[in-house]
DNA sequence: ACCTATAATGTAATAACATAACGATCAGGA
DNA sequence: TCCTGATCGTTATGTTATTACATTATAGGT
């Protein structure tokens, strides 16, 4: 289905910073690149952020404050996902696990607990980090 | 086991305002709560914070950034743990699963992940708030 | 074209969360 | 006692996020 959804101008100034980038990026250093463009006010990246990450485009990373563009850029309708953040240097794996998501959806309804979002982080070295 | 740990003054103060409170705390607020036995400073919350929750005696959220008394003070030995937080009344449910656990191990076995720790946070409605 | 409603934007100020740096104090072991 | 490591007090600063309010762009209906 991949929609195509049209982009604000801020919208797309952020996910063009965060989708050049290798890794997780904060919305203040976004703001430090986005300067030359105009921007002036930590609002106008929160703003566009809270769109991208609404659209699926975007990710927030909860334990480390941070943003990071989808990995699945051409199915934006992923059920629970999980983060592999690489603390050494900041890479991130995005991937689903439906005996996870199984599990605490099983936990959620036993327990009448009514689901809305999910936050799953793992965080350690990565493949290439712990090889070198 | 459950080793009794002898906790410093500072320690025991957060400690004890975390255990009597029904729901996490943040930083902030347990500082406004120890202003009349002393505390001038967040560095005395944090501290103190970071040792508790090394002993296991206290649980960070990162996704709301706040601070829970654990649930099961006579087992600080728990392996991966889960919490369902409700966004309604606050309180926080904390569990084990140990499928969940082996298929986060396991993706991190298969991937050359060498895991550190592991966040997992689901956010929703309490059994109580959703029946009221 | 005009009106209107909604969404997006600009800007300043402030709130909320967390750590750096430095020196003083305390407790236990050689 | 002397040393060492942990804890503590204090100030300042750094980092992340939101409130409040005014303005501007956009899309539809008449
Ligand atoms: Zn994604
Ligand atoms: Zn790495
Ligand atoms: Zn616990
Ligand atoms: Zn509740």
């Amino acid at each position: 289905m991949a929609e195509t959804r049209e982009l604000t101008k801020n919208q797309a100034l952020v996910f063009g910073v965060l989708s050049k980038a290798d890794g997780p990026l904060s919305a203040y250093s976004m703001l430090d690149q986005l300067r030359e463009h105009g921007f002036r006010a930590p609002l106008q990246v929160y703003r566009a952020l809270e769109k991208l990450v609404e659209f699926g485009l975007v990710h927030r990373l909860e334990s480390i404050n941070s943003f990071v563009a989808c990995t699945h850029p051409h199915d934006h309708s992923h059920g629970l996902i999980a983060f592999a953040i690489c603390e050494t240097c900041g890479a991130v794996d995005e991937f689903s696990d439906e005996i996870v998501e199984q599990r605490l959806t099983g936990w959620s309804r036993n327990n009448n607990f009514q689901l809305a979002k999910t936050t799953i982080e793992m965080r350690g070295v990565c493949a290439n980090c712990s090889s070198a």
